[in-house]
DNA sequence: ACCTGAACACCGTTCAAGT
DNA sequence: ACCTGAACACCGTTCAAGT
């Protein structure tokens, strides 16, 4: 028997891309720490055990709605360099994180636990691939290209809410509209660094045991 | 009454630090998730109600965890030239964070929420300060540079945890000792793009609402 | 100064069973 | 194929009261 939605949400049955829809809102709304499976069923007029009929768990549900804000990247046309169209990819990204509410934080985490999202990392190593590096150093490059871009975005949103929240921040007065220069340096610093750096850096012919020869006995893997 | 504490630990009455020193201990024998205020007060003979009357909240708990964690750098003897002085304190930093399990996803939380291990960006800024660049060039780099290291630890640790449970991460197969170069090769990037940089690119005298008004009507600044 | 006891308002997840 | 109902084993936080 199907009770009249409690939510004033349509109450035919759903799709998992049902699901990430409805938690995007959410998370758009009311942040991450409001994205609870519970509120999210509700939402749908479900039972929170529906949700887990479309996802494993509250993870995977996650790697999903980060791979929708990801995705929504404007693919711009060919640009002059590589380093303009470097740039403007990332700028893209950034832009695609600022979309959602705490969109970096959740596209960060994802990453970070290699579950998904893989289609920002893939766009920035090509850009960078298609300036003549190797695929190896494209892929290495744009890596950290990545994580500085998720890093500086989540820092922005959350400074977004702490202002929000009228939290005092100890940042000097008038706004700091200053973030998107400071992206911007952030960028050119990499990708300055990238047109000095040797073309040929890794080799993809290089075998994963050789590059562990190579790395062996260094400090710092320690992990205790 | 003090009744014979459950846990084995000792029941004199506790200071802040010896919290943190506890939940340091949770955290890197069992990790990040299972840090909660009720285990930790389990270990300290303790109810979970006594932890608020040192930390307001769980929050800023974790931020002087970060603190921890992060003063622990070791503050190596002058160097050469300031682009390896930047980079010793770099690895200086990234060792310190390896030295926890979860080291870097607590200190990259406490820093987007600004509310510690400012150590770290600061000791960086220092470092790049000293190569002669003036001091918002030196912050806004340093702070570039610290969201790479973050990101690029997280993930670092992240694997390890993911080849512990013996998922299929999709990495061929050789362990990857490459994550070791990937640093170095990302902290070369920024420091080679940073000595190509204009050495005054930012003026401390720019006033911020001079700033705001040249990044005034770009686009990315949504947060609908 | 530091902690107890008890409660409040939640969580994610599992699983047999229903349609 | 998609969902219910009910339970399990937890969370962070508050607050009056104790010593």
């Amino acid at each position: 028997m199907q009770s009249p939605a409690p939510n004033g949400q349509r109450h035919t049955r759903h799709s998992g891309d049902d699901v990430v829809t409805a938690a995007l809102r959410i998370l758009d709304e009311h942040g991450l720490p409001d994205l609870t499976m519970r509120r999210l069923a509700a939402n749908l007029g479900v039972q929170p055990s529906a949700l887990y009929w479309h996802f494993a768990n509250k993870q995977t549900l996650l790697a999903s709605i980060a791979d929708r804000i990801v995705s929504r990247t404007a693919p711009q046309a060919g640009s002059p360099d590589w380093k303009s169209s470097a740039r403007l990819e990332a700028e893209a990204l950034r832009d695609a994180l600022l979309d959602y509410r705490d969109g970096a934080e959740v596209v960060a985490s994802t990453i970070a636990l290699g579950l998904g999202a893989h289609d920002a990392e893939n766009r920035l190593s090509a850009a960078i691939h298609r300036g003549g590096f190797d695929q190896p150093t494209s892929a290495v490059a744009a890596a950290a290209l990545l994580h500085f871009i998720l890093g500086h975005v989540w820092h922005e949103q959350q400074r977004a809410v702490a202002h929000s929240l009228g939290v005092a921040t100890g940042v000097s007065a008038g706004g700091d509209g200053r973030t998107r220069d400071a992206f911007d340096f952030g960028i050119t610093l990499f990708l300055d660094g990238l047109e000095a750096a040797p073309k040929a850096g890794l080799d993809p012919s290089t075998s994963a045991e050789e590059v562990v020869r190579k790395t062996a006995g260094v400090p710092g893997m320690v992990l205790k």
